[in-house]
DNA sequence: AGTGCTTTAAACAAGT
DNA sequence: CACTTGTTTAAAGCAC
């Protein structure tokens, strides 16, 4: 039912990090527009950094474009005066912060070429993590940038309140040498701003998780119709505009800065210039839409609710709108505390907004499995399918149009069902894939680990995008999920079609690989059987071969070794979670989420002491196990991945602690293989 | 530079 | 005869 596009001129670019594959995710390119040969073809860094840091901006902005709703509601607590002042002034220009030209001035790339660089492999999870926070950075200052002129217009505003109240043209130039200071003081409160995303940077706390909390975004950005996100963006948000009366009308318009933003590089601009005229629903981020918006709804006022004045630590009660008002103007004009309370209620915003940008995530996370598992032709007979009920948006789907033809003429179409106990998630099938072709990783020093196959096999199920394992460790891992540790050539075959959309082509030349791998490596072992020959693993064979090398962050390799391919046997969970592990600079788990940090840790030291009992543990508990483990038992042993840097206990060795869950593979290694997308 | 790994291609044989 | 399965050789690219 898959096809492969191993050979000739349609190969299939390899794979990026799994991140950016995701991000790319629904607008794979068919296989006639890919780019011959563009697997070894050597990009020059700048490059693929230069691309892979636009992804990245594309991702963080999503996030942020996400939680501009957020932000504009508590930016609506923060006018104090401004809004209903019925004078405006236009003498604004000569009072505008200046905002770093640098900043504003990011690169910018198309999609397509954002893709092609996806498609090649890769960069460290220490380049993309500085990327990531560079360009996260870039981001979070260009909101606040945005931010902080909509302030500096209200306080000006406020200023222009006041001094319209003492009307003596004598006060004029006093005013004006207020306005200085307080353009002084909005510059210093910028440079608090930018201080304080640095250091949350240099805490590892504006950072944003890799593989799939990082997927769910793009599908935001890219993969949705307006209606879906404006959908996603209401549920999300309802509990927060509830009281916001023009939320509905913020809530349409953001959503639609959002695709633009996503589709078009001129997202950065457009997000740089509020007053951009391409989109003007952007202009409802300026103070006039805002002012018109309260001024058709002229008794309600951000700071005023139920008779009491919302101003932060106020609370006075105001009888009337009038009363409020005028308690506005007295009680929180422009003076020292006002201005103090006005920067704590910014670091409020900052902070909810990347805790909602980060709830964003895990939100659309969710929704992103559903409803893969949705659009999964195979997902019936899996356990723990949610999908029946929950119907998202097509985009995964559309992904790879050619997505796993039906076999309608199958006679043993996909009719077993999981037998054995509760499944986990579909992820774990994919944990143990295995060494992946060092060609595209080891340049970067940093494999893409096990874990990040086993978040993305969704990815790989639907999108044609090459698994970056080796046929020996696809084939191994085929054979490992088996019950039985063993299967025929054909099952193997279905294996790969089944787990990977980029087998669905060209199968005479994939099929002719696997079948070289099987014959040239000592590891395969053939064994007759009654109904024929099946192939198992031996693993001192499988681990024999050259180890593979992982150097650079020495505190990622324990990670790396533990969720790599030679440490099976864990489960889905920990593997999903040491994804997050392998990685700590993506997560976010010290912003507003301490658990998680607490769970990594906790995670680690599980996963440590499971590898100090492996030795022991090395007969596992598999039910599904066939007289051929007898004649292939699974071995452990300490041979270390990488004799130089490897430590005894992480270094345990993939045993068969093979996990009921992957049952459901069995479903359908009897299903012909549909080759007809040759 | 040598070596090993991997992929791709191809030829060939044996069995179905 | 066509197809599948399995083996083997060769070449090329890449990484160590």
């Amino acid at each position: 039912m898959f096809q492969c596009v191993f050979s000739s001129g349609v190969l299939q670019p390899h794979s990026t990090s799994c991140l950016f594959k995701h991000l790319f995710y629904h607008s794979a390119t068919p296989a006639s527009q890919k780019q011959p040969e563009p697997i070894y073809s050597k990009k020059t860094e700048i490059q693929r950094q230069t691309v892979r840091a636009h992804s990245v901006k594309l991702f963080v902005f999503s996030a942020l474009q996400v939680a501009r709703q957020l932000l504009l509601q508590q930016q609506q607590q923060q006018q104090v005066s401004g809004l209903k002042s019925p004078k405006r002034n236009d003498k604004q220009p000569a009072l505008q912060v200046p905002v770093s030209v640098a900043m504003m001035t990011p690169q910018v790339i198309t999609p397509q070429q954002m893709q092609q660089i996806l498609q090649q492999q890769v960069l460290s999870p220490q380049q993309l993590q500085v990327l990531l926070q560079q360009q996260q950075a870039l981001m979070l200052q260009q909101q606040l940038q945005e931010f902080y002129k909509k302030q500096q217009e209200q306080l000006q505003l406020q200023l222009l309140q006041q001094q319209h109240a003492g009307k003596q043209p004598k006060e004029q130039q006093q005013v004006a040498t207020q306005q200085l200071a307080f353009q002084q003081q909005l510059l210093q409160m910028q440079q608090l701003q930018q201080q304080h995303l640095l250091s949350l940077q240099r805490q590892g706390l504006l950072t944003i998780q890799p593989g799939q909390p990082a997927l769910p975004l793009q599908p935001l950005a890219q993969g949705m119709i307006p209606t879906e996100l404006q959908q996603l963006w209401k549920e999300v948000t309802s509990a927060h505009s509830a009281e916001e009366s023009t939320g509905s009308n913020h809530s349409s318009l953001d959503l639609t800065t959002t695709c633009v933003s996503s589709s078009a590089p001129s997202k950065t601009s457009l997000i740089m210039n509020p007053h951009a005229s391409t989109n003007g629903q952007l202009s409802v981020h300026t103070p006039k839409r805002e002012s018109l918006s309260h001024e058709e709804h002229p008794h309600s006022h951000p700071l005023y609710g139920h008779g009491v004045c919302k101003w932060p630590g106020c609370e006075a009660v105001c009888e009337d709108f009038q009363s409020f008002l005028k308690h506005l103007n007295s009680e929180h004009a422009l003076d020292d505390r006002s201005t103090a309370q006005c920067r704590v209620q910014m670091q409020v915003v900052q902070q909810l907004e990347l805790q909602l940008a980060k709830d964003k995530e895990r939100l659309q996370a969710m929704m992103t499995h559903l409803h893969v598992k949705s659009t999964e032709p195979k997902a019936a007979p899996q356990p723990l399918n949610l999908v029946s009920s929950v119907t998202l948006s097509k985009s995964a789907s559309e992904a790879s149009p050619q997505s796993l033809p039906h076999t309608p003429t199958t006679p043993t179409a996909p009719i077993t069902p999981v037998t054995q106990g509760p499944s986990v998630i579909t992820t774990t099938s994919m944990h143990t894939v295995g060494p992946i072709r060092r060609r595209y990783s080891d340049k970067y020093n940093v494999p893409i680990s096990s874990a990040d196959i086993a978040q993305n096999q969704e990815f790989y199920k639907n999108a044609e995008v090459r698994p970056p394992f080796t046929y020996a460790s696809l084939i191994r891992q085929a054979i490992l999920e088996s019950p039985e540790k063993q299967l025929t050539l054909n099952e193997i075959y279905n294996w790969f079609t089944r787990m990977f959309a980029y087998f669905r082509r060209n199968a005479a030349t994939w099929k002719n690989a696997v079948r070289h791998n099987l014959s040239l490596h000592k590891c395969f072992v053939r064994v007759e059987n009654v109904k024929g020959a099946v192939w198992t693993v031996d693993e001192v064979e499988f681990q024999k071969r050259r180890p593979q090398k992982i150097s650079g962050n020495p505190s990622l390799i324990k990670n790396m070794q533990s969720s790599h391919a030679y440490c099976t046997p864990l489960n889905a969970a920990l593997q999903a979670s040491m994804a997050e592990n392998s990685i700590p600079l993506y997560t976010t788990a010290s912003m507003g989420n301490p658990t998680l940090g607490n769970l990594a840790s906790a995670i680690r030291e599980e996963l440590n002491g499971a590898m100090e009992h492996t030795n022991s543990n090395e007969s596992d508990s598999s039910p599904g196990r066939s007289p051929m483990q007898a004649v292939h038992p699974v071995h452990v042993k300490e041979e270390p991945l990488d004799p130089e840097e490897a430590e005894g206990p992480l270094s345990l060795v993939t045993t068969a602690n093979h996990s009921p869950d992957f049952d459901h593979d069995r479903d359908y290694e009897d299903e012909p293989v549909n080759e007809d997308m040759e």
